[in-house]
DNA sequence: TTGACATATTCCTATATAGGAATATAATAA
DNA sequence: TTATTATATTCCTATATAGGAATATGTCAA
């Protein structure tokens, strides 16, 4: 068997360094294809063909206007990789950082009690 | 130009469905090769295999006691997923509906207006 | 030693890219 | 119409899997 295909689900599209870029640059903005080519120098064929697999996973929308199409990020198409992530925010927070120091404390204490 | 490897980051490590799954279950424990193969009822190479892929991109550690390896979860290493991701949380968060909400009834209330 | 247990590795194959290059399609303007 | 602009698609190829099956490696116990 090969590997999850990239249209599989958020996960795999964004797994794609370039990817997650064209999502940077779009933002809250709706830009054209052009637009998007030119803030990221890469070559049109190339914004194209990732617009693709982002639209087909839903990850972008699409409007057009005249020759040119518009698009936009599906942000919430991104909360199941929040959901997935945020449980683990727990173990590198700053909050977790100070029951490290609470418990570093500790020891010196009863280093000290010794 | 094939695909970015699994070992390349955390967000390709992570897109395949099953390594999320070992990461799940292993959570905060510290579990030898066998409890995963037990609790996920996938065969052991299996496991292996999904364990090595994490442990190259650091997403677990290993510790060996006799014959067995003990995993953990690496946590830290998920950050730089939940920055990505985070700064999207907004565009569907509750909050966010409270302000559309806010909205709405701003145009509800013009329309009372008229 | 030898056997049993725990885990890793090797070999195999179908499959899906990502990017470059060239070209097709669509919409507008002249 | 025809030219031009905006975007998508097709063709090509090197590459890296994921999973199944079989086997190797390592460690302890008797």
């Amino acid at each position: 068997m090969a590997r999850t295909p990239t249209t599989f689900d958020p996960f795999n599209a964004v797994a794609e360094p370039k990817r997650r870029k064209v999502l940077e640059v779009l933002g809250t903005q709706e830009l054209s294809v052009n637009e998007i080519v030119e803030r990221l120098g890469w070559n049109q064929p190339m914004v194209s063909k990732h617009l693709g697999v982002l639209k087909e996973v839903g990850l972008v929308s699409e409007r057009r206007v005249g020759r040119q199409r518009l698009y936009r990020v599906n942000a919430e198409r991104l909360k199941p990789i929040y959901d997935w992530v945020a449980p683990f925010e727990r173990y590198w927070s700053e909050s977790y950082e100070r029951l490290d120091d609470v418990l570093e404390n500790l020891k010196l204490k009863e280093k000290r009690d010794e």
